[in-house]
DNA sequence: CTGTTAGCGCCTTCAG
DNA sequence: CTGAAGGCGCTAACAG
């Protein structure tokens, strides 16, 4: 009990009454005021992670992680982290961004095009820091997925293959358009190799289905781009379900280097996203800018590169 | 710009000044008394979730996909999610729980023994909502995994098994135990069945290399349970790489039903974790206690079963 | 246009 | 033992 839990004086029966009229009355203590007399948050600030909780939620844990070193490591501040899982409605319902009274700055995940729009337009009462994308206006830290896509595509070129297959999900985020666009633009510049593209969600299942229909509509994909390890994992899966080898038959390439890909069967070739760094520095110039609101917009990408593992063929 | 982001009236290179002196002292805005001065949080309640970041993390995201439809659908209060993901420190690092202004309520997941021991010892200053274990002091919503090792214990049994293999984590959690206790008790029971307990860490590697250390050693399972599907996955790579064929050689069984064991090679058999629905119904009843302090100690338990895809052999 | 102040809700302290 | 009041930091409103 923490209502009247220091108040020695009061009989029980009476605390009863008094705690019995709270509840009728729905109160609930504020935790601003408390806060505010107790005055010992003098070097804490609010961190918000807006994140939308659909189907690309996985990365989180590994945002999560990369940011808890740096939070902990941070003697000067004490750090408080804010989950804002946002739905379908997208990041306007995040109520933070208006009042500059939620939090003290934010993170912006995996925004969409609408998104993006929406902060173009307004002005956010806190520091923000956009997660794997690019922007003109805020800060940001991105990865290069536009070179790691062409670098994907090179790989694919080189193995001369004949019916690549592009597996990307409807729901995009820019971060995956990036990927896609490196992809496509590699490939056109090569006339000889034929690819297609797949739409599919972007989960394992997505992928399994994906695969199923390309084999059901009588198209034997020779190399398979996943846009992520989710969406290979589920592609490998069915596959195998239909007796094509992988890499002998079918190359496989993922994207993210996720902690599972290493156990896959075969073992998935990924492109490693550095989440975990990335999170951390996202962190560290957000801190920054809300302890100097005249800090100029940092922006930083991260180069990627592919790992080779058992789904791809080096050196043929 | 949120200093000063209404003061039409003063210079700019006044404002300079003052943001620049304010850089220099390090001064944040206090947002309690920001929250406190627009009071526009009267029907507002925070909650915390207090999470191990180890290896354990994984669920995390489910939890939040079912935390989430809660919050959103919640109309009466509007329900916020401070994150504190606590190291190896343990619970004792967290403050909230000592003091009552951090947030309203908490909800415990995956603590140790030392945290459980800690919480039995002290009153927290607010409600609490322990997640997949059981307390005899506090409201909590776990699952029945004694009886579901029981079950898969059963299974193996059934199958007649002559080397069963079970493989869990060195850092454990209760739920964790109580699923090996549910399976060593019932294997007990039945004199014909060997087996042995194998410990590895929580993870697709962990699994792995346990499997690897058994085949090194010439133990050659024709069982293999492992504590979470994770590391299942670790396990179902390993004896691939040693050509032992699943499930004819060697059936395996993983434990939560994540997401991705629907798509492992071959499909991995399970028992169904409901994660999303502990997390809201936890969610519902913490709301509760807050809203209502003399609310009586709730405790749920969730029955588990089993979910047979394609790594073990049913009806023989 | 500029400076001052009241009061948000809470809890400690001090006065009766 | 009981009751009243001050002040945490902030900003809207008001007074000069």
């Amino acid at each position: 009990m923490c209502l009247l839990y220091r108040v020695h004086f009061i009989s029980d029966p009476t605390k009863q009454r008094v705690i019995e009229a709270a509840r009728k009355l729905g109160y609930v203590p504020n935790l601003s005021a408390r806060q505010l007399r107790n005055r010992e948050d003098h070097r804490r600030i609010t961190l918000a992670l807006l994140w939308p909780m659909d189907t690309r939620a996985s990365t989180i844990v590994r945002f999560l992680n990369g940011i808890q070193e740096y939070i902990i490591t941070e003697e000067e501040m004490e750090i408080e982290l804010l989950i804002e899982p946002y739905g379908e409605v997208g990041i306007q319902s995040v109520k933070g961004l208006e009042v500059p009274n939620r939090f003290n700055g934010a993170i912006l995940a995996h925004t969409t095009k609408a998104d993006e729009q929406l902060m173009d337009g307004f002005s956010p009462s806190v520091p923000i820091v956009q997660f794997h994308r690019y922007s003109s206006k805020y800060s940001y830290v991105n990865a290069n997925n536009f070179q790691a896509g062409e670098k994907v595509a090179e790989h694919f070129i080189q193995n001369r293959h004949e019916r690549i297959a592009i597996l990307y999900p409807e729901v995009s985020s820019e971060a995956l358009e990036q990927r896609l666009a490196g992809i496509v633009g590699r490939l056109e510049k090569d006339l000889q190799t034929e690819y297609i593209q797949k739409t599919c969600t972007f989960t394992e299942n997505g992928g399994y289905q994906a695969v199923r229909e390309l084999i059901r509509d009588a198209y034997h994909p020779t190399a398979l781009i996943c846009i992520s390890d989710h969406v290979a994992m589920g592609a490998l899966s069915a596959l195998h379900d239909h007796g094509i080898s992988v890499p002998d038959q079918c190359e496989v390439m993922g994207f993210d280097n996720q902690e599972f890909s290493k156990f896959t069967i075969p073992k998935l070739s990924t492109v490693h996203l550095p989440v975990e760094k990335m999170a951390k520095r996202a962190t560290q110039i957000l801190v920054k800018s809300i302890l100097n609101p005249m800090c100029p917009v940092t922006q930083e990408v991260f180069d990627l590169e592919i790992i080779h593992r058992s789904t791809t063929k080096q050196g043929i």
